[in-house]
DNA sequence: TATAATGTTTGAAC
DNA sequence: AGTTCAAACATTAT
């Protein structure tokens, strides 16, 4: 689950903020008497995190790989969290949840949330400079730098700006760790547009495609970073400069 | 039926 | 003692 599509949860979660909890179990290891009898103050993101805040205190909920939500209705498997209102449920699947206190802007930095609107475009060039050692892969999926940022919108990412994935950012011009910041912050805006009416895959050009949409060359597929990852490539259209230029 | 996949944390090993 | 990396977790469609 990538941040945008946490986004759509937020919308639909929406409905019972301000509601207060009737009742909360599951199976996951958290004090779920804390929540009861108690409101929703705000519904938050922060990348894949996904923000339940009470006054005081949040519940972190993270998707990962297969993690899933159902409203007013519920799945065969036990929830990880069952939260019960006055007239409306709200249910959390194969998540990671975790409860913290204090409020979310005491440990949250939202310059480096792509889907926030306090995305700051100098932190990440920042971000950069200090990773230059690494490899273009792995830093689109660093939290730190482009929280939110999942392995489709990687891929996509870096078609668009037809650079190898395996290319180290230490050689990547300016202008094109420019292009790679702003094309993160605009392609996750087109996989919410796209997730929103359900065309997300018939948008990808490269992610799990045989062929290059652009050459009609087959796609390699490589196991690529750190993060031992899967990366789509045209090794014709996607670059990879070799010549440091970042110092 | 085996496999792969929109991901992160943990703790063993070095 | 700090860093690294594989294992663990867990679900569902193909």
């Amino acid at each position: 689950m990538e941040g945008p599509s946490l986004i759509i949860i937020r919308e639909q979660v929406k409905i019972f903020r301000g509601k207060k909890i009737i009742s909360a179990h599951g199976n996951a290891k958290i004090d779920m008497q804390r929540m009861e009898g108690k409101s929703i103050s705000r519904i938050k993101t922060w990348g894949k995190h996904f923000l339940l805040c009470f006054p005081g205190f949040f519940v972190r909920i993270h998707f990962l790989m297969f993690g899933s939500y159902r409203i007013n209705e519920e799945k065969n498997n036990a929830p990880r969290l069952s939260l019960k209102f006055r007239d409306g449920m709200l249910n959390f699947y194969t998540c990671a949840i975790t409860l913290w206190e204090g409020n979310p802007d005491d440990v949250y930095d939202w310059e480096v949330d792509v889907m926030s609107d306090q995305w700051n475009d100098k932190t990440a060039l920042t971000h950069l400079r200090q990773l230059k050692k690494e490899m273009v892969c792995d830093v689109l999926l660093n939290q730190s730098v482009f929280s939110g940022v999942g392995n489709i919108i990687k891929n996509e990412v870096l078609f668009r700006i037809r650079i190898h994935p395996e290319t180290k950012i230490q050689n990547l011009t300016l202008a094109k760790r420019k292009e790679l910041i702003s094309e993160a912050r605009n392609y996750s805006f087109d996989f919410l547009k796209w997730k929103r009416i359900f065309q997300l895959k018939k948008h990808w050009l490269i992610y799990h495609k045989k062929t290059c949409p652009r050459c009609n060359l087959p796609v390699h597929f490589k196991i690529t970073g750190k993060g031992k990852r899967a990366s789509f490539f045209c090794t014709n259209c996607q670059l990879k400069p070799a010549k440091k230029v970042l110092q």
